[in-house]
RNA sequence: GGGAGAAUUCCCGAGUGGCCAAAGGGGGCAGACUGUAAAUCUGUUGUCUGACGACUUCGGUGGUUCGAAUCCACCUUCUCCCA
């Protein structure tokens, strides 16, 4: 008895269960019995429709390795096929056509990114591009050989398709369907890819791989989708008015991406801690018991656990560091966000409204007056009272100087 | 192919010759309250200016007018109806 417990413990299926990762299956049982008995090839797909993964997509690749981790193998495939076309799945509008240099281009910055996430040596993971079979595909054969096992009735019935209806669908986005089953298809012929899986917005089209498989190779494949990314209120995360929230270091800083991690709401730190960590379950249950300001902590394991995943321990350590010094106890403040100025600007003295628009800390002068008035703006952690205040050498601490805008962002200035 | 309509500031959406930098809502930002949370309340939300004020903005290009987001012409894109 204790035996059989302990197999079903860690099947992988159970696991991604627990945590709360499942959204839709295909055939639940038939999956959890075929991930407990072999080892399975699947897939998930990654349009690069910008220069970066986010965190939608981040929550894929740990999806990845906890399968890869239980003796699974995954093809991460690069959608640089789809991407010429775009997938219409959940959106209101169509997406912004790309030129073929920028999607290849995205595609490399995504497969870097990738490395760091999911193991690729010796073929435990592949990483393939459809723009290998899809670009050169003839469009009649197209037609002739996959485009016949379409229903367009059953198509235009689908949920992916309805925020579509109202506000029009164009043909090339009708097509995308077809493109990501064939995709499925063709990895299952090459590799005997038997699994799909995706965020639940993608359950359309993948059922519209699954059931072509089907007809095609009369093969029973499956298909599993995961919750999306949201707050208690329904809401996308990881996104913020800046735009996403991107892992590459460039366009979202560590500090910056600790720091999302560390002020999601309380409802969401546990799913986050499941979704996003691998942490074990029982110490994420231990944490659900945390009360109040306590939730505090939670929400520190949670930003230095997923800062640590994305950009590893060495980040990780910094980001936490400079948040510390910031709110509280020490730490110091090397790494939060830096902007040097020439020296001798500041032994000449600036006003601070054109030192920090001229540096790009402030979009405009308008928003710092506006902030000094709300009183929100300090040096030094001294309030700045006037539009005149000057920035000069007795406000240079230890080199620097430290810009507090409201609460939460810090900058500081190096004189060089 | 024919007909009807639409394009407004970050988003939605009012505005149909001067009173419009443009209502209202959402979102953002700041302040109070807090726990670097949420909720709530307050302020704020084109740029430049200490302020008066000046300048740029209402799909694009030209025009009418003392004066246009508002009228006209053409163009672009989108939606709807008919085929």
């Amino acid at each position: 008895m204790s035996e059989r417990k302990y197999v079903m413990k860690t099947n992988v299926f159970d696991t991604l269960k627990e945590r709360g990762f499942i959204a839709q299956t295909t055939h639940e049982e038939k999956i959890r019995e075929l991930l407990g008995n072999e080892s399975v090839t699947f897939y998930i797909g990654f349009d690069p429709t910008a220069d970066s993964l986010h965190v939608g997509h981040l929550l894929q690749l740990i999806v990845m390795s906890h399968m890869q981790k239980a003796g699974h193998r995954p093809i991460a495939l690069i959608g640089g096929g789809t991407a010429m076309v775009g997938d219409p799945s959940g959106r209101t509008d169509m997406r912004k056509m790309l030129t073929r240099e920028e999607i290849a281009y995205n595609g490399s910055r995504f497969r870097d990114q990738m490395k760091g996430l999911v193991d690729f040596s010796d073929g435990k993971a592949i990483m393939l591009d459809n723009a290998d079979w899809l670009l050169n595909l003839n469009y009649v054969s197209f037609l002739r050989e996959i485009g016949v096992h379409f229903s367009v009735n059953r198509m235009l019935s689908a949920e992916c398709f309805k925020s579509r209806m109202e506000k029009g669908l164009s043909f090339i986005e009708f097509n995308y369907m077809l493109m990501q089953s064939y995709d499925f298809l063709k990895l299952f012929q090459d590799y005997g890819c038997k699994m799909e899986l995706g965020g639940d917005d993608q359950w359309s089209n993948i059922l519209g791989g699954i059931d072509l498989i089907r007809r095609v190779e009369g093969e029973e494949v499956y298909g599993m989708t995961f919750t999306l990314l949201t707050t208690s209120e329904g809401k996308k995360m990881g996104k913020t008015a800046a735009g996403a929230v991107w892992l590459d270091p460039e366009k979202t800083s560590p500090y910056d991406f600790y720091q999302y991690w560390r002020n999601v709401d309380d409802a969401d730190v546990i799913k986050c801690l499941k979704l996003l960590t691998f942490l074990p379950l029982e110490e994420i249950n231990e944490m659900a018991k945390w009360k109040d300001a306590q939730i505090n902590e939670a929400k520190k394991i949670l930003a230095y656990e997923v800062t640590r995943i994305v950009h590893g321990q060495e980040e990780a350590d910094k980001a936490k560091n400079a948040a510390e010094a910031l709110f509280g106890k020490g730490g110091s403040t090397e790494n939060m966000p830096t902007v040097s100025v020439a020296k001798d600007v500041i032994e000449k003295g600036i006003p601070v409204l054109e030192l920090l628009s001229n540096t790009g800390i402030l979009p405009s002068k308008s928003e710092g007056k506006r902030l000094i008035q709300q009183g929100g703006l300090s040096i030094n952690n001294e309030k700045v009272e006037s539009f005149e205040r000057i920035v000069d050498l007795k406000d240079l601490k230890d080199g620097e100087i430290i810009i507090r805008r409201g609460k939460k962002s810090y900058h500081r200035i190096v004189a060089e």
